[in-house]
Parts: structure tokens; C-alpha cells; sequence
DNA sequence: GGGAAAACATAGCATTGCTATGTATTATTG
DNA sequence: CAATAATACATAGCAATGCTATGTTTTCCC
């Protein structure tokens, strides 16, 4: 009777607990199903469905851990007196956590987006906006640069990295391309070529790739 | 008995048939089932079996297919006195087949490559390679630039806009961020930027996004 | 023609996501 | 505090999925 009350008594966090597995079973690349995934919960398949409506439910709330998690990675890089650097620092995070979970990364990406999944990967944008927009202040970049659309493309780069170096088609160090090509965009952005190569090297090195 | 003889006479094609199929349902946003495929054809599911081995050999084949007809659109972009023009030509013509079969491009990136589609997707790669060759030969790049290396960095920006549009979140018109992008890139690469931008841009319009 | 090999159709299996139904737990009243 | 409404949950079962086993037909080769 007792531990009854205790095991049944109603916990929220189910939904945390199974984001967290299917998060794992994806890491392990085990085949996340709807049986497989509450076995050993204690939970039956029913708990998908109260709390994500549903298996696709569930790649939604997937793809918005993906991000809620890239966001915090982002957070972490700090910002610097060279705010070029630390757009390359943020660049490299970016890849960073995308190497690290390339599995969730993809699932991310796979279903065409909805609105909360915009809303998600909105504030990973805004992160790199942020950036553009304390280079412009710097002096960095010039006054005409629109620091939405740089972002837009600086996120093109990243993803397209990340995309092709996680499906497959380009190996490993095929991300130190990322240093190049940041910085043709940033100069043709106004800063300075040797300057800029300099800021952007030492943002790649923040990060373990 | 005669009909008979005419309808089960081997039909090698039909491998091309079922391909056929599978790209139409993929364009027409159906789902792409063993049973749902075969329906209509004549022929059982068994035929998914003789001719692919399963239904992992047909994502396969259909995505060498998809590797297939990229290759035959960018063979279609002709080469003229501007190699620049032709490389932002190319760009745009690889956009406008991801655009033509969004779900398509999708498969042929969204399972883990295998030595087979690496072949399929050699032969885009050293379309772009020749082509900066070509822009090397013509003194618009520097001596220096690795052909291999640049061309991958093109494939990374052009496969960050397609799957970031192909996926939802960026409108079809980010596709556009292909000119600043090749720009900076290009003028990275020791082209004039004033010609290098002209000469984009005329590529571009090559090919109806 | 006749035998070997490949292609094919049928039927059935295990597993998938999902729903219907009934039961237990929680919350919301008077 | 008890009675009722609302929610969470377990069980069982359904249609559909990919796949395989088995037997039959067709094609190839000598």
C-alpha cells in the first residue's frame, strides 16, 4: 500500500525523465520507439500520449530540448573586448554541440519546422545578432551591414558544416573550414582581413572541436 | 494465356519504375510504404525485395537517384568566358534542383553515408572543383587556393541554405543569401570584388529560384 | 526440350503507433 | 470532510508496417 502511494504518486518530471531517455537512446543510437522507450520507466505507453499527445509529439518536445540545450551552450561563450572573436567562439559552440549530439542535431532539423519549433531556434539566432550587433558597435563592421542578415548567413555556414559533417559526406576536420569562410564573410563585412583572421582564430580555440 | 505471357514477361525497368514512383510519391508528399509502393505496379511486394534487397536498399538507390539528377542538372549550366558567373551558375542551379524536389534532397542527406553515396555525391563535388579550376586557369583566384577546398566550402554554404529552406526555417527567399555569401567567398579567394559581385550576380539569374 | 536459377505471388510473423475501455488517483466542489 | 468531476494510468486490441518462409511460375542455358 505504501510504496503504491509512493511510486503512483503524480510526477511531472515523467516528461523530463522521458525526454531525457529518448535524448539518450538517440546518443547510444538505439531506436527510439514507443514501447522501447517506456520499458523501464515504470510508465506505460499511455504516459506518451498524456504528456506529448503522441509519438510525433514527442520529436517536437525533442527538437525543442535540442535547442533549449544549444542555447545554453551558446550562453556559455563569453563576451569578450573583440566581439569578432567571440562570433567565431559562438560559431565553434554551435558545431561544438552539434558534434557532441549529432543524433538529437538531426532530429532537429528532419521534420519540416512549426511554429514552437520557429520559436525555439529563434533565440539561437538571436544569440548570433547579438554578436554582429556589438561588432558593429566595435567599428568592426560597417555602419550598412544588417545584423539579421549576417547572422542568417553566418548560421548558413554552421548548419551546412554541421549538416554535412554529421550525415556523413565530409569527415571530421572538414569544420576547420569554418575559419575561412567566417572570415570572407566578416571581411566582406568591413573588418579587417589580418585582424579579422586573427580574432577568428583564437575564437575557434575556445572550443574543443 | 497470351496476355499473361506479355505481363509476366521480365521487365528489367521496372527497378526504374518503382524508383520513378518513389520520387513522384516523395514529391507529392506521400508516405513511401513497401505495400503503397508496389500498389498499382502490377507487381508484389516481393519485387521491392528482388530488385533493392528491402527498403533500406531502396532509400539507397533512390538516393544515388536523387545524387543522379542533381549531377545531370549542374551538367546542364554550359561554360562561358566567366568562370566566376559559371561557379554562382552552378550554386544557383544546385539551389533550384533542391528547391524543384525538397524531399528528395532531404533523403539523399538524412541517413548516414555509406561508400556508395559518397561515389553518387563525387560527382557534384567535382563539378564545383573544375570550376574553380577553371577560375584559377583564368587568374581570377589566387595561385595558392586549394580547388578541392574551396569547392567544399561552396558545397557548405549552398547545402546550409538549401537544407535550412528545404526544412522550414528560412522563407525561400534566403536563398538570395547566396550572392553575399559566394561574394565574400570568392573575393576571399583573390577575385576583384567589384567584378567578382557582377559576375555573381549575372550567374545567378542563370537559374530561376 | 529439360533442368537450374531467378523472379514472383501468397500468406503469415513480429513490431510499430495508436485507440478504446476500464480503473485508479487527484482536484474540486458543497 | 465526503462526494463528484476530472485527470492519469494500465490493459488489451486494432490496422499498418517491414520482412521472411514457402510454393509456384517464368526465364535462362545447354
Amino acid at each position: 500500500m505504501y510504496y503504491w502511494a509512493v511510486v503512483r504518486t503524480k510526477d511531472p518530471s515523467i516528461r523530463a525523465l522521458l525526454i531525457d531517455r529518448a535524448a539518450q537512446m538517440l546518443r547510444t543510437r538505439r531506436p527510439v520507439t514507443l514501447r522501447s522507450l517506456v520499458a523501464g520507466t515504470g510508465a506505460s505507453t499511455m504516459a506518451v500520449y498524456t504528456y506529448f499527445g503522441g509519438m510525433e509529439g514527442l520529436w517536437k518536445a525533442l527538437r525543442q530540448e535540442g535547442f533549449t540545450r544549444l542555447a545554453a551552450e551558446l550562453a556559455k561563450v563569453p563576451a569578450t573586448a573583440d566581439p569578432v572573436r567571440d562570433l567565431a567562439a559562438l560559431s565553434a559552440a554551435y558545431l561544438s554541440n552539434a558534434m557532441d549530439n549529432p543524433d538529437l542535431y538531426r532530429v532537429m532539423f528532419d521534420a519540416t519546422f512549426e511554429l514552437e519549433d520557429s520559436k525555439a531556434a529563434d533565440e539561437t539566432l538571436h544569440c548570433l545578432v547579438r554578436g554582429v550587433e556589438r561588432a558593429k558597435s566595435a567599428g568592426r563592421f560597417r555602419d550598412d551591414i544588417d545584423p539579421l542578415e549576417l547572422a542568417v548567413q553566418g548560421w548558413a555556414i554552421g548548419h551546412g558544416l554541421a549538416s554535412l559533417v554529421t550525415t556523413g559526406p565530409l569527415p571530421r576536420q572538414a569544420l576547420a573550414h569554418g575559419v575561412p569562410l567566417l572570415t570572407a564573410l566578416f571581411v566582406s563585412a568591413g573588418d579587417d582581413p589580418g585582424r579579422c583572421r586573427r580574432s577568428i582564430e583564437q575564437g575557434w580555440e575556445q572550443v574543443r572541436l
